[in-house]
RNA sequence: CGGGAUGUAGCGUAGCCUGGUUAGCGCGCUGCACUGGGGGUGCAGAGGUCGGGAGUUCAAAUCUCCCCAUCCCGACCA
């Protein structure tokens, strides 16, 4: 491609919408534009780059035996319904009317429509195992869509499905593309890692993530050093936080006066008492019962951690209002100990056998003193509740957590068979039993993925791509672009001996001057520039520049061979 | 959904508080000249519903109200 017949809108400054590095990048590089909050054009270059991780994603399910198929976005909500899901996914589902006003949603997934196919298509377990994946575009309506592409509400997203007879091999289908991901998103450049991780709405019981490392990342990721444990923060566990909770016997607990005591901090600079020696109290609502959760004061709660006890996918704090009606006191001075409606009261693991705790007295301006869980409260359940903290000591290995951010790219789960029973997904198994298929499903973000490679491959004068997803990967510069001149000549001829070898090349032959060509052609980050102007020539030289190393001289008829050469030591 | 901030030319912004010429500047864009290996210089241009609507006023980018959009933070406070 020839620089002047492409459209590649470099800009100078970045706008003011951007925050970070990728994103403001992807503009200025002119990959992308923006049509508004949460939807954007893939411009020329944008698309190739783009089009690149799309067949790195491809090649590697092909090579892992999955089908690639193509499914409808606009999806009947009948299916829906008969999963659970017109309800459980209600937040992110967006909905069209059509002509007789009968309504539709556009595909945050695909899970219903492949198992339905595979309900009607598929009768024996002869016929299993089976992966299908495509790579399509989901609709998802974010409650905030930012960072360009990284959360959009329309993106394009490879989706596998796999369907099994039995856990054995539903598992090695599982590995499969677990090791799949692996390879894909060490192909694109990045540096992505695998780590355990909560099932969310998708149901199912295993899953683990494929998170990129950054600090813009909008997850947390818990870790070992040694790499013996990670998993996101919305599962991850600990021995436990690094203060103990108080233990001794304790006298009868008791009313005392806290007026206008709000919050942990007050109680700790006012009375004195530590937030290790309080009991957070918290009231929310799911499947519409309130629930009382109990905390240590210096704890967080992590919700996914509740709504993976509780099973339940829609449930939310309770608002002041509601929790007045309910216990009669505003948050500030709530707590669980006699209580004497019909409340379901979890309390977290860490409050085991506390005794001589403060808590709220469920009556404005008064806390209680001298509290025993378990003498004082009735708990239904106990469970794991609490958000880790960096430093607490890793149940598996010992060591101090960590807790890093991170990029979500890919997301492999077991499913079981939430789908295949509710959507008729069943065959015929050796012993001529109908039974359901045990699915695996497996997700990644293409557009987020390209966007990650940006996060994490950039310096200064912009991005750096890996050979492997570059829009061009050689950028041959002419610095005279007349036709009839020894340069242009030249340059011409070495990008058409390159484009004969296969190589992604693009001859920049617009008539500006020499600096602006580098400045693009570092702005928008190929990986290999040649250079070819009068004055080097003149000395025989022809200037081979990698984005990110040094530049390497030699003489115009090796031109082509070297940058071959360095192509292949560059590849990823 | 809650809070905060911001909307002025394609992009980045000044002006607004304290109402009053023709709304200024940088980048980009067009033309010409010079220049010609790191976003060059000069001259001449084009480009603005000052987010939208309503109001106050002799007069509104500027003050008031409503709406819209964008960005940030939060939705974990007990």
């Amino acid at each position: 491609m020839r620089w002047t017949n492409t459209f590649i809108p470099t800009m100078k400054e970045s706008p003011a919408e951007a925050e970070i590095v990728s994103h403001k990048l992807l503009l200025r590089a002119g990959l992308v534009r923006k049509l508004t909050g949460g939807l954007y054009t893939f411009l020329p270059a944008g698309l190739r780059a783009l089009k690149k991780v799309e067949q790195i994603v491809r090649e590697e399910m092909d090579r892992a035996g999955a089908l690639e198929v193509l499914m409808p976005a606009l999806q009947p909500p009948d299916i829906w319904e008969k999963s659970g899901r017109l309800e459980s996914a209600q937040d992110v589902l967006f909905h069209v009317k059509d002509r007789s006003k009968k309504d539709w949603v556009l595909g945050p997934t695909h899970e219903e429509v492949i198992t339905t196919l595979v309900a009607g298509e598929l009768n024996s377990y002869k016929q299993l195992p089976v992966n299908f994946y495509q790579i399509q575009t989901k609709f998802r309506d974010e409650i905030r869509p930012r960072f360009g592409l990284m959360r959009a509400k329309e993106f394009i997203m490879k989706d596998a499905y796999s369907f099994d007879i039995e856990d054995e091999s539903s598992n090695a289908s599982y590995k499969r593309m677990y090791d799949a991901y692996g390879r894909i998103f060490a192909r694109c450049g990045l540096r992505a890692f695998p780590v355990e991780a909560d099932t969310g709405v998708m149901g199912g019981a295993h899953s683990h993530e494929f998170m990129v490392p950054a600090e813009t990342g909008e997850n947390e990721v818990v870790y070992s050093e040694s790499g013996d444990y990670a998993a996101n923060i919305e599962k991850a566990t600990s021995q436990g936080p690094l203060k103990i909770t108080p233990q001794e016997s304790c006298s009868a607990a008791e009313k005392f006066e806290t007026p206008n005591v709000k919050t942990i901090d007050d109680l700790t600079t006012r009375f004195d008492v530590l937030p290790e020696q309080q009991i957070k109290t918290l009231v929310y609502i799911a499947d519409g019962k309130f629930v009382l959760l109990l905390l240590r004061g210096d704890d967080l709660l992590e919700e996914a951690k509740l709504g993976s006890f509780l099973k339940c996918a829609l449930f939310r704090a309770a608002t002041d209002i509601e929790i007045y009606e309910l216990l009669g006191a505003y948050p500030g001075s709530l707590g669980a100990v006699d209580i004497n409606k019909d409340i379901r009261i979890l309390a977290d693991n860490v409050l085991k056998g506390a005794s001589g705790m403060v808590t709220g007295a469920n009556d404005d301006g008064f806390h209680l003193k001298n509290v025993d869980i378990k003498r004082d409260i009735h708990i239904d359940d106990w469970c794991d509740l609490r958000k880790v903290k960096t430093g607490e000591l890793c149940l598996k290995t010992g060591e101090p957590l960590k807790i890093q951010r991170a990029i979500e790219v890919g997301h492999v789960f077991k499913l079981g068979t939430k789908y295949s029973e509710a959507l008729g997904a069943k065959v015929l198994d050796e012993r001529g039993k109908n039974v359901p298929c045990i699915m695996g499903c497996y997700g990644i973000g293409v557009t987020r993925t390209l966007q990650a490679v940006i996060e994490q491959c950039f310096d200064e004068n912009g991005i750096n791509w890996p050979t492997s997803v570059a829009p061009y990967q050689v950028c041959v510069t002419a610095l005279d672009v007349d036709e009839d001149s020894e340069v242009m000549k030249l340059a011409s001829r070495i990008y058409d001996e390159l484009g004969a070898k296969g190589v992604d090349v693009i001859l920049d032959d617009r008539p500006v001057r020499p600096g602006i060509k580098f400045k693009d052609s570092e702005l928008i980050g190929f990986p290999l520039r040649i250079g070819i102007g009068k004055r080097s020539l003149e000395n025989g030289n022809v200037e081979l520049k990698p984005k990110s190393d040094e530049m390497i001289l030699c003489s115009p008829n090796e031109t082509v061979d070297k940058a071959l050469e360095w192509l292949e030591a560059n590849r990823v």
